[in-house]
DNA sequence: ATCCGGTTGTA
DNA sequence: ACAACCGGA
């Protein structure tokens, strides 16, 4: 039996390769209750699992319900020998796999992970865990990671009875995911050392949903990678998919940091209260795109819109919730994992601490981003502001992202950035005396 | 020990 | 230029 979790594909697949190896495969997802909550990125796994399913001619047994009762249940349905699983390494799947394999008398094989390099597997000159990128990436990139894995004939057991995945209007599969990779090969990855800065240039490689459902594996990404070895924006992209794999391998040997500071240097700042009256209204112009900072604002509909923003525009966008607003950086990064798409507890969590000043890297604290230099240096034509801002359309070029009388319907600055760097600089600095 | 590096901003 | 941090080699 293979239980697929976040690895939705059916090639480059060692827990695959490792099940068909034992004969006849009973391919399964369990829908957990657990997560139903999980916001948008519920609709896209809905979409991963379609695709899945058609792609082994709808052999793919769907249950729902807690997988410690239901993995045993199709067990004794099936008479599986064995359950094949790719590792899961962040909080909950740990605890989860735990008693899974309690529940069940055949064993709970695992095999692969979703990363290059599993986390835990890089340690520093002390036998430690790494706490900054830059050192993490020079370890990560010397250990290297093995080659695809091939194809293997699998033959599905059919007939298994379960549940239809809900119908979802999103559309996503392995085949479009590497169909858009080999265009960003193609056309982009010339530029993107500098574009993938750009929010108003598709200059990324939008493969984060794919990676976050295990549409297709880094490895392959870093194979294609490896073949233009010589290319500095080959291996900027690589520095990308590094920082996903650093978080993880942080999330793998602090799980409390997924919702707590994972340092204690800032254990005595002051934050702002979301629930008070004169914050909350201001917590929720964030949340709508209404703050009056055009960047910002094109951000967080973009978030909205699309359960999708540019990289760039999440860390502007996260630097004035923690430190315009001053509020505590779970209120944002719970906010980022209801509505994206590809939100992940690890790349999300570890991404707002960053910002926030409490995580790995720790960002000289006073590193504030000013939203109108952020908006104009990275949206020097405002294409991106006017894309997601209508009421802003009628401004050309980077005239924008000014304030100004011209702005017509659209909202004033909620707050004076000037003003609110220096109180942010202030908290910083007493929480640092304490 | 000492130096490097870092998704930055303001003077 | 300077702010003025800190893990890692």
């Amino acid at each position: 039996m293979l239980w697929f979790r976040r690895d939705l594909r059916l090639d480059d697949h060692p827990a695959l390769a490792a099940a068909a190896a034992d004969g006849p495969v009973v391919p399964v997802f369990v829908l957990d209750p657990a997560l139903a909550d999980a916001g948008a990125r519920v609709d896209a796994l809905h979409a991963c699992l379609r695709s899945l399913s058609d792609a082994m001619d709808g052999a793919l047994v769907v249950r729902s319900g807690d997988p410690a009762v239901e993995i045993p249940r199709l067990v004794s349905e099936t008479g599986a020998t064995a359950v094949h699983v790719t590792g899961d390494f962040a909080p909950y799947g740990r605890r989860r796999d735990k008693r899974v394999a309690a529940a069940l008398d055949v064993p709970l094989v695992s095999t692969g992970t979703p990363y290059a390099v599993p986390p835990g597997a890089v340690l520093n000159g002390k036998d430690q865990p790494y706490q900054v990128f830059s050192a993490y990436c020079r370890a990560w990139r010397e250990r290297g990671w093995p080659s695809p894995v091939d194809a293997v004939d699998v033959s599905w057991v059919r007939d298994v009875a379960g549940v239809d995945v809900p119908e979802t209007p999103l559309s996503l599969s392995p085949e479009a995911a590497l169909e858009r990779w080999h265009e960003f090969l193609d056309d982009s990855l010339s530029a993107y050392s500098s574009d993938r800065d750009r929010p108003d240039v598709d200059g990324t490689s939008r493969m984060s949903i794919a990676l976050k459902f295990g549409l297709v594996h880094p490895r392959t990404l870093l194979a294609d990678l490896g073949r233009r070895a010589r290319s500095d924006h080959a291996r900027k992209l690589g520095d990308e998919l590094c920082w996903r794999e650093f978080y993880a391998d942080v999330l793998f040997h602090h799980p409390r940091s997924a919702w707590h500071d994972l340092r204690d240097a800032l254990a005595g700042m002051e934050y702002a209260d979301p629930a008070s009256p004169e914050v909350a209204p201001l917590v929720e112009a964030w949340r709508e795109g209404r703050t009056g900072f055009p960047i910002v604002d094109a951000g967080m509909r973009q978030l909205r819109e699309e359960g999708w923003m540019h990289n760039r525009v999440r860390m502007i966008t996260a630097s004035f919730l923690v430190k315009d607003l001053h509020v505590w950086w779970p209120l944002g990064a719970r906010h980022f994992l209801d509505l994206l798409y590809d939100g992940d507890i690890a790349s999300n969590n570890h991404g707002w601490q960053w910002v926030a000043g409490t995580g790995t890297d720790a960002a000289p604290y006073f590193r504030v981003f000013n939203p109108t230099t952020q908006g104009r240096k990275f949206d020097p034509q405002g294409d991106y502001v006017r894309r997601y801002v209508p009421e802003l359309r009628h401004i050309s070029g980077a005239a924008v992202h000014e304030p100004g009388d011209q702005r017509g319907d659209y909202p004033e600055p909620i707050v004076d950035h000037a003003v609110e760097r220096r109180v942010a600089l202030e908290r910083y600095q007493a929480a640092r005396s304490t």
